[in-house]
DNA sequence: AATGAAGGCAACCGCAGAAGG
DNA sequence: GCCTTCTGCGGTTGCCTTCAT
């Protein structure tokens, strides 16, 4: 494969651009164009290879690049369709006016990917992680729910002590309970399942670790729900992310979240049609629906109501790790 | 105020594929 | 069909800034 010699020939300068050698480049290619990359350098009068002003031109100085913080919208589109996509950077940018593949992926490096892994997400699969060591926060936030609510059942009736633990008023403790029970069903069969057939246990777990108390628990729960929810909005006053479902082109379905509602605009969608994406084709050519947290206190068998998709419904067994938690009455109670 | 750690981002490196001779 | 050149892309590095102690 013949590669070009460009930034190993010496005598060329590398490092940060000076304002001087951005007026040269920039001058030259309002000018003339850009041309032939491996030959401005020279024609615009910069000590440069070809290749660092073509990198320098696309990623700052072009005039229709957009600078500054992603907007919700934006970090929305990248989880969709990095969730799609993998790390196609360039073909992600092409749906993000203004953005450069080179800030796309640095805001992915450094904000998305550690979100990702933060709730629990394979950042590369968009999928709960259900290794061992990865499944150790799910693990450890199962324990401590366990805990939580034996001491309540310890202590007297149950579903007000589950109230108490999140602060909430009496008549949320079936809604509470309920998304408990739904939480840990989702995380079981998570594990249980396939990498490609789980969602919402991995997302949840890794909201409960990250705040490690009752409340996140409590919040993985509604955010567990909120994953496998067939229809709704967010519920009044919750303040977890929102999970999303996003098609994939096994047929399965992964989440992507936001700490708002999820914005997908109708321009994104059809863009996404045009990719080809097989995605949207296993799902008849339009995105799945944005998944919701509203109906928490009527707690539906979410599940199941979801079950080709979202949790993996139907898996063989009840029971993903029977080495770990053998008899234990908390959890066939559950199952 | 000083220092080390972490985060953010611009730029570089090397590979792959397209285009042209 | 083969070889060379050029461009584009994704991964990685290293510097600068911000934050925490």
């Amino acid at each position: 494969m013949g590669r070009s010699p460009c930034c190993d020939e010496s005598g060329l300068k590398k490092g940060p651009w000076t304002p001087e050698e951005d007026e040269k480049l920039l001058q030259y290619i309002q000018k003339n164009g850009h041309g032939s990359w491996r030959t401005l350098p020279r024609l615009a009068g910069l000590n440069r290879c070809g290749k660092s002003c073509r990198l320098r031109w696309t990623n700052y100085l072009r005039p229709d690049i957009k600078r500054g913080k992603f907007s919700q919208e934006e970090e929305q589109t990248i989880l969709h369709l990095h969730s799609i996509l993998g790390n196609k950077w360039s073909a992600i940018a092409t749906h993000l006016p203004g953005r450069t593949d080179n800030e796309i992926k640095n805001f992915w490096n450094t904000h998305l990917k550690k979100r990702l892994i933060q709730m629990g997400f394979d950042p590369m699969t968009h999928r709960p992680r259900t290794d061992f060591f990865a499944a150790l926060p799910q693990l450890i936030a199962l324990a401590s729910l366990r805990d939580q609510l034996a001491a309540a059942a310890a202590g007297g009736d149950p579903s007000a002590a589950a109230a108490q633990m999140q602060g909430a008023s009496g008549g949320a403790d079936v809604a509470i309970q309920a998304a408990k029970m739904q939480y840990l069903q989702c995380l079981l069969q998570s594990a249980t399942t396939t990498i490609a057939s789980a969602c919402c246990g991995g997302a949840s777990a890794g909201a409960a670790i990250s705040a490690h108390d009752a409340d996140a628990a409590l919040a993985a729960a509604a955010a567990a729900a909120a994953c496998s929810s067939p229809q709704g909005t967010s519920s009044p006053g919750s303040s977890g992310p929102t999970l999303t479902a996003v098609g994939h082109s096994d047929g399965q379905m992964a989440c992507t979240f936001s700490e708002v509602a999820p914005v997908i605009t109708s321009d994104v969608e059809a863009n996404l049609r045009l990719l080809g994406a097989d995605g949207f084709a296993c799902h008849g050519g339009s995105l799945p629906p944005l998944a919701d947290l509203s109906d928490v206190t009527n707690p539906v068998d979410w599940c199941s109501a979801t079950a080709s998709s979202s949790c993996g419904g139907g898996a063989s067994s009840p029971f993903p790790w029977p080495e770990f938690f053998p008899d234990d009455p908390f959890i066939t109670d559950f199952l």
